[in-house]
DNA sequence: GACATGTGTCAGTTTTCTTTGACAGGTGTT
DNA sequence: AACACCTGTCAAAGAAAACTGACACATGTC
């Protein structure tokens, strides 16, 4: 079984993060009905060309957007773009154990941050982990 | 069939954003290991209190965790949060689905920012909405 | 009273994200 | 050559988010 096969706390942070913008959104549900290229939807968004291209990749870093260097008949050079088909699942659960596999550092570029929790001191465990202190009954 | 009821598109927003975030993923999964108060929590998960604050604020606006202000045995007041049984589900069509309904202002409090799409002229309207203009073959 | 615990908020700084305008190059048509 | 398309990048401005420290209040114990 391998409907989602639970993505890494980077990945499903990038998503989220890339997904959490109203012109990004946007560019999702214009790619959704159809491929299209950056001048173009620049046109059809409203937004301006340097704008979309840095939203743009910011959603291929996140994997929900495929672009692909194309030759049109005439020879010019167009970027196409289209949806990737994402399928992400959003509960308690799963938000938590993506997060167990947060490095907090970057992208999948820094191999130096799997320390294993540095300063994690616990200086008062309290063996009711939802129960208040209670210092004196 | 009513299982996940397409959300608002300002309401995903929301998710997303809150969710896009280490801090705030890491809180969710601390919460959900059980319900806990502010205070031991920014301890647990090692920021300050007042961040913290402002991050349960965001998840709780997002409907993702609900606080309830109870009075220990001792009579203190203390803030108790548990995260939200929520379930999102994230496919293109879904977000197509939301962004239609955006209303980018801010949040449910604009009513006035559905005009239609103001300055969109369409210069050369072609006919085939997802080749190259191809102006001369 | 002094201390330790809990709550909340505020102003100010730092950091990050977003956005714009100008520039570089490429091709093909008039 | 001049124009109309396409591509990409850059530096700088603007806006928004994140973060900090200090302050306010409350309660119960030493």
């Amino acid at each position: 079984m391998g409907s989602v096969p639970a993505p890494t706390g980077d990945d499903l942070l990038k998503v989220l993060a890339a997904l959490g913008n109203p012109h990004r959104m946007r560019i999702v549900a214009a790619l959704t009905e159809g491929r299209n290229y950056v001048s173009r939807l620049a046109r059809d968004i409203g937004i301006s060309r340097p704008l979309l291209h840095m939203h743009l990749q910011r959603l291929e870093a996140a994997g929900l957007v495929v672009g692909s260097l194309e030759l049109s008949d005439d020879g010019k050079a167009m970027k196409f773009f289209e949806v990737a088909p994402f399928a992400h699942s959003l509960t308690p659960e799963i938000i938590a154990a993506a997060s167990a596999t947060l490095t907090d550092s970057g992208a999948a570029s820094d191999p130096a941050a799997e320390r294993a929790t540095p300063g994690k001191r616990q200086p008062a465990p309290e063996p009711t982990p939802a129960q208040p202190p209670n210092p004196s009954p």
